[in-house]
DNA sequence: GCCAACGTTGGC
DNA sequence: GCCAACGTTGGC
């Protein structure tokens, strides 16, 4: 099983909306590096949920239920979605602050790249977030 | 609100 | 194929 990381702006789209939700396709990625990432997701996968701009912390979880397909908002075959469902809530979200203090969690992409808007994330990295979200 | 980082576009 | 110009994202 792998891990993820997908990135919203909740004036776009809440882990709130999420939650009430239940369930969504992830469209409009239009990112060649967020995209192969998408298709390496595995039905059953984890993938943490972030709040960009003002947020800025990683809110909780979602499952992948659906393995990617083509993006319907899109003819452009180039661009696919898969289908997440809300799995948790973290009682404590964990911020971007913290998750830079941490030199465990230096190489993850959203601390490399902060404009990557999906991307993976390390068995070792997800058990800390993990962790801090539950401390 | 500013700006750095990154991606894309288009002229040459 | 290079690179300048531009647009967008997102942290601060």
């Amino acid at each position: 099983m792998n891990y993820w990381l997908i990135k919203s702006e909740p004036h776009t789209y809440s882990f709130e909306q999420m939650k009430s939700d239940k369930k969504t396709l992830w469209d409009g990625v239009r990112n060649y590096q967020a995209r192969n990432f998408m298709k390496e997701m595995k039905k059953g996968d984890i993938a943490l949920f972030y709040h960009s701009g003002k947020d800025r912390q990683v809110v909780g979880e979602v499952e992948i239920v659906k393995e990617h397909y083509q993006d319907p908002t899109t003819e452009d075959s180039n661009w696919v979605v898969v289908d997440v469902k809300y799995k948790k809530t973290f009682e404590n979200p964990v911020n971007l602050a913290e998750i830079k203090d941490r030199k465990t969690l230096s190489e993850m992409h959203l601390v490399r790249n902060s404009r990557l808007s999906v991307s993976a994330v390390k068995k070792k990295e997800y058990d800390m977030i993990v962790k801090m979200a539950e401390s």
